[in-house]
DNA sequence: TTGTAAGCGTTATCAC
DNA sequence: GTGATAACGCTTACAA
């Protein structure tokens, strides 16, 4: 046999071995078997300090023929990192989401953490519940991507923990925010529309309990305003970001009998919700009405027809959340910048006939 | 100060502190704080033994009174168990992934346990790296949403951990698999387009790799037989379940000049890529082509126009696998029932007008 | 029923 | 440079 098996004292669990397979291979067992102790070796893993290289080559020898890996339980309690990042999402099915996550666990990834996706389920005392999940999992830090939470309580978290909060201007120390330029984008989108010579412009609002919501509002209302064109508050729908949500809106907009030539949705689902709206009642996009959206998601490039929308890389924000953090982690000031939002012209928006 | 620091030794990271704030609550100084032994308290907290009243309430009160939480990752090291359960899917941001990983999440959650997502980027080898780096992570169990790892280095690995896998049909000892009744879904498909009249129906298939789209192809040609229609391999075209795949299916077929009054897409993305390069070429849905997907997620429901196609709840696949591995996990034989796929007719088939 | 103590697999301090 | 050794916070076998 290659070595004696492990000593083992009278407590502890199935002795170390797997379920149903052979023994895990401890970094003791490498150790022994290069000839030297368990210290070098853990030095040769973390690169803590030189070693001789003939004791090192003894080393990766035995770790190979060993086939070791280290056990990142154990090295989250003794050297107190799990080289894991929580993650709080509002619900991990959702493609604006998944796309941010899809980001974040590619640049994590590549550093050698994992990230642990918690959703929130879109009310506050899930994102609470998710925040606790991970604090107990001893992560190394979080990034939330939630909007519920009030500012004071990731403030308060952000001394356990480096947070990464994505979608809030927010402050304080081990706490970065980050955010993408709503106004901007929303400006863009409804500028656009102008250009393309609608004055009747409607805005079927998000969600007003996320930031962006109300920034992409702004946004339009500004472009408005720059255009001279008056606000007219009966052209704007509430919604809440689902596509079901447009598609109500969009009935309620034709019920009003209210004159407009374009729409401008909050974001994408929406505005694919407004689409099946307007198709059921016999609207053509974009030849009655033009049809603008937000965040150049998956499904907006295969809508149809295909839909105007701004994009703002939503996988970007999720691995520059990432970046951050790693740099976070590494003691260094996070400094990273957000591609500016982008009008992505397709076949949902005409110049208006007369 | 309400008791004084945990003795440190020499070795050590940070004080067991958590990073810019208090001192982290320990099993001991609950067992302090309450007069008892540090085991009486795992006891409570594990359930493992009975202890007088009294000592419960003290202990109870002063778990509250300090905040006390225990300690995931010391619990792993000392018990064998990570509470959490590893889960290889193909990407995370995709509709079809999101839904299952969703359906797995609310499962394990209520059981106490964490799902690690990681991606396997529709690759052999990332899905191997994915498995790795789960296994290393001491997960206590995996689940693999996967299509592309042989199936004996899934049964290797099931001799270390528990695993299900959806998607195939595999056994071995530790090991469930877990997989729908494609067959029977495409049969739905395609014989309510022969009810609707048609008998020119092109097929758009699926990843061959995978074997749902060897099933669902294999559906298709059995409902054609039993209608006693010629089975015409030109009509079949290969993509690989994305848009822009069964757009550029659509385009093929179309240039072939081949006559057909209807469409059966592998799943929804394809037939969403195919309806968009329907509309590009101005045939329309469904008054000149019939069209049905497969899957059923949210995008098919807002497309223009609502697409047809065949329900496979993937949510619950997600948690009914997650159910199988908790049950493995208590030592009992995994018995779960996936529901059975029903055709949900939407508007983008209709009878065929002669 | 409860306490004592060993041990889970690493890292980090100290001394050589 | 390298090796003992204590400690991370918890569970559990064993003794009482």
């Amino acid at each position: 046999m290659p070595s004696s098996p492990p000593r083992r004292g009278k407590a502890g669990p199935a002795p170390s071995t797997t379920p149903g397979g052979e023994a895990a291979v401890t970094l003791h067992q490498v150790a022994q078997a290069a000839g030297v102790s368990a210290s070098t070796v853990s030095r040769i893993l973390n690169g803590t300090a030189k070693v001789h290289a003939d004791k090192m080559q003894a080393v990766q020898a035995a770790i190979v023929a060993l086939g070791f890996r280290p056990n990142p339980v154990a090295r989250g309690l003794a050297g107190g990192r799990t080289l894991s990042i929580g993650v709080v999402t509002q619900t991990i099915s959702s493609p604006f989401y998944g796309e941010a996550l899809h980001g974040i666990e590619d640049e994590l990834e590549r550093a050698g953490y994992i990230p642990i996706f918690v959703s929130g389920h879109w009310h506050e005392a899930g994102e609470r519940k998710a925040l606790e999940a991970l604090l107990s999992r001893r992560v190394d830090g979080i990034i939330v991507l939630a909007g519920r939470l009030p500012d004071a309580e990731l403030q308060a978290h952000a001394q356990q923990v480096p947070m990464v909060v994505v979608g809030r201007e927010l402050g304080g120390p081990r706490l970065f925010s980050l955010n993408f330029d709503n106004l901007t984008g929303a400006l863009l989108a409804t500028r656009h529309l102008i250009e393309c010579g609608h004055r009747r412009i409607a805005f079927i609002a998000g969600d007003p309990a996320h930031q962006d919501a109300l920034d992409r509002q702004a946004g339009y209302r500004r472009a408005l305003e720059e255009a001279g064109i008056a606000y007219d508050p009966a052209l704007v729908m509430p919604a809440d970001f689902t596509e079901s949500s447009g598609l109500l809106a969009v009935n309620r907009l034709l019920d009003s009998r209210l004159a407009f030539t374009a729409i401008f949705a909050a974001n994408d689902q929406t505005a694919i919700g407004a689409a099946l709206g307007l198709y059921r009642r016999n609207v053509r996009v974009p030849d009655d009405v033009s049809l603008v959206g937000f965040d150049d998601l998956a499904p907006a490039k295969f809508s149809v027809p295909p839909l105007t929308t701004v994009r703002q890389s939503v996988y970007e924000m999720g691995s520059q959340s990432a970046v951050a953090m790693l740099q976070m982690l590494r003691g260094e000031a996070p400094q990273v910048v957000l591609p500016a939002p982008q009008l992505v012209p397709r076949e949902s928006t005409r110049r208006l006939q007369r």
